[in-house]
DNA sequence: TCGCCGATTAAA
DNA sequence: TTAATCGGCGAA
């Protein structure tokens, strides 16, 4: 079902409040044969402007994280171990360097579509992960800078936002290298109890 | 230019 | 528990 777009307004705030409010929003991919998929999104990642050291942004603007620092709404798309991509959503001011990651999502319609990309054994496998999220979406890096607030090809959608006694939050995975303050933030939310959330 | 290492995943 | 795999980034 559809509901009206996200505008660049939801993603020009606060980080770890974007991050939140983005779960049970709509992820929207319409691939280059036409075809749509929609997937409500379970898990997200916040990576902050404030000195956050799990932020690859944190030591000021590179040619891969530039992005980052331009305008909320727009992809932030980089290689992850030469294998697997991850889809980042800018948050916050020009300037500032903060992003959401999109961790995992529900697929709702077009999962033949998501499949063809990637076949699977077990449907949850299919996007409970940042890196098998964008291989179903068919993400690589040339999305990278891609606004979201007007693209034809991937944006995001209201859906229905999830009430607080179902969002639980935790810290993010995968940061061993970031210092304790920041290994140790709740900067990971997903719905509760949602079998598409990552293992 | 050199060398290290990762916001992950699947296989052992 | 560990290998895969390559581009980004800091150092020289």
């Amino acid at each position: 079902m559809q509901t009206a777009r996200l505008t660049r307004d939801f993603f020009d705030r606060d980080t770890v409040v974007v991050a939140r409010d983005l779960l049970g929003r709509i992820l929207v991919r319409r691939f280059p044969d036409g075809t749509v998929a929609r997937l409500r999104i379970v898990e997200t990642e916040a990576y902050t402007p404030d000195g956050d050291t799990a932020n690859h942004a944190s030591r000021g603007p590179t040619p891969r994280t530039a992005p980052m620092f331009g305008p909320p709404g727009h992809a932030y798309v980089y290689m992850i171990y030469g294998k697997y991509h991850c889809f980042n959503i800018v948050t916050e001011g020009v300037g500032q360097g903060a992003a959401v990651l999109i961790r995992a999502a529900e697929p709702l319609e077009g999962v033949e579509i998501l499949e063809r990309h990637r076949p699977v054994r077990r449907r949850y496998d299919l996007t409970n992960g940042p890196g098998k999220l964008c291989i179903a979406l068919n993400i690589d890096r040339s999305f990278t800078g891609h606004d979201c607030i007007t693209s034809r090809h991937l944006w995001f959608e209201e859906g229905a936002p999830i009430p607080d006694d179902h969002v639980a939050r935790t810290p993010r995975i995968g940061i061993d290298y970031a210092a304790e303050h920041d290994r140790l933030a709740l900067k990971r939310m997903f719905i509760k109890s949602n079998p598409w959330v990552s293992k």
